[in-house]
DNA sequence: TTTTGTTTTATCCGTTTGGATAATTCTTTC
DNA sequence: GAAAGAATTATCCAAACGGATAAAACAAAA
């Protein structure tokens, strides 16, 4: 029987992902099981995950895949703003480029931010599977924006530049991720951490940090020559 | 029988240590099994862990304790001198009292740099664990760190200096385990971050957040406004 | 209402997990 | 070499795991 009118949402199958992100995102994939997701998604019983995603592993897919593509396109669509002005986006825009659409990216609708966490996590304890799934795909509003702060770095060496984007990837991740961690804190309260100028505050750091001075002015003081002398 | 020469080191608890550590790193706690660990550590059973530490719990208890330990004791000693002078430590010197005793806790001669990738791993997926297992012990030089920083932002009012705060925590915890990453992965070379520049570089830019200037000079522009509004 | 396809439920399976125990081997002291 | 404690090994176990299947409950169209 073809489905004439197929649920958009709300559906057991989102229910059940929605839950399996908060886990994730709070334990990792390896400390979640699939029954607890089932339960957690009001399911009794845990062969919902299976006939719904067909394996664990399939639905942790989807989440990846689920998540990057509403960032990316986003990226996108504020970069080709940007792109269309006359002048060239600066390091702020760029930055917020960055930083805002990676903010809840399942929506306005969604009871709470999980995918930074989820992301992290997964980048550090199974890069080889988060890079098979993504496979060059859905990061190439990413790939824009670090073509423009490439760009705005211009004077630094190669080297220094490339090394500082990796400073920066790592930065927004894990600040991100530190914030979802904060505000799905029951036992306190963290109201600034809900403000956008948190947000702002972020961005403020980011920026510095693309824009700090090199070389830097003051050689290592004695007592550090030592450490590195070990 | 009464051991007259224990072995101080290089024991088999160490081979299992080392090994609990680098898989525990790489894959997270709940993604490595005491099987794997005595494997990896080449012992023939798994009955190893169980012998040595009591339970797979206790042997992470045991890594975390010590390497707290021991980047707690690098920093205190640090900041001895420091404090020792007339002058009081400048940012640099306390960034660099917060980086270096973290890189490579376990000693020179550890053959992988393990540790922060397993305490942000472990922090994000069971704070509540690692927490517990600290229990404000081990962290007296970090926090002597903590009061220098917010001397050294006094002008800034109190809210942004705590929140800056978290940022570089965070930032220290996720680039020094993005190094370590980069610097265990086998498949490519990574020869600028072995460099001891590197870490100076970092150390550039864990200033600029630092000395970021508050309040930011430019407001939001107007498409992020409307991200916002959502 | 009947039909038909979808979703949920209850139950089972083979495998793996952390941990425990007993036998064996190794090391040190006498 | 003998004795004894320490360490390693070979098994075993209950519990939990991801996954599969068949029955039951449900929803929608004819």
């Amino acid at each position: 029987m073809v489905r004439l009118n197929p649920k958009p949402a709300s559906d057991a199958a989102d229910v059940i992902k929605a839950a399996a992100l908060r886990l994730f995102a709070a334990r990792g994939v390896d400390g979640v099981t699939v029954r607890e997701i089932a339960t957690e998604a009001g399911q009794k019983n845990h062969a919902a995950v299976g006939y719904h995603f067909g394996s664990k592993e399939a639905l942790i897919r989807e989440l990846i895949i689920d998540g990057a593509r509403n960032i990316d396109a986003e990226r996108n669509a504020l970069l080709d703003e940007l792109e269309a002005r006359r002048k060239a986006p600066d390091t702020r825009e760029i930055c917020e480029v960055l930083v805002y659409p990676s903010v809840n990216p399942s929506g306005p609708d969604a009871e709470e931010e999980c995918y930074n966490r989820f992301i992290v996590l997964l980048g550090m304890s199974h890069r080889e599977f988060l890079m098979d799934v993504l496979a060059g795909k859905l990061n190439s509003g990413y790939l824009r924006c670090l073509e423009h702060l490439k760009r705005l770095m211009f004077p630094l060496p190669d080297h220094i530049v490339s090394q500082r984007l990796v400073f920066v990837e790592t930065y927004i991740g894990s600040v991100l991720s530190a914030r979802e961690s904060l505000l799905s804190d029951q036992s306190r309260e963290h109201p600034t951490w809900q403000s956008p100028r948190t947000l702002r505050h972020f961005i403020d750091t980011l920026i510095a940090i693309i824009e700090a001075p090199y070389p830097s002015e003051k050689p290592d003081p004695v007592f550090i020559e030592k450490e590195k002398a070990v």
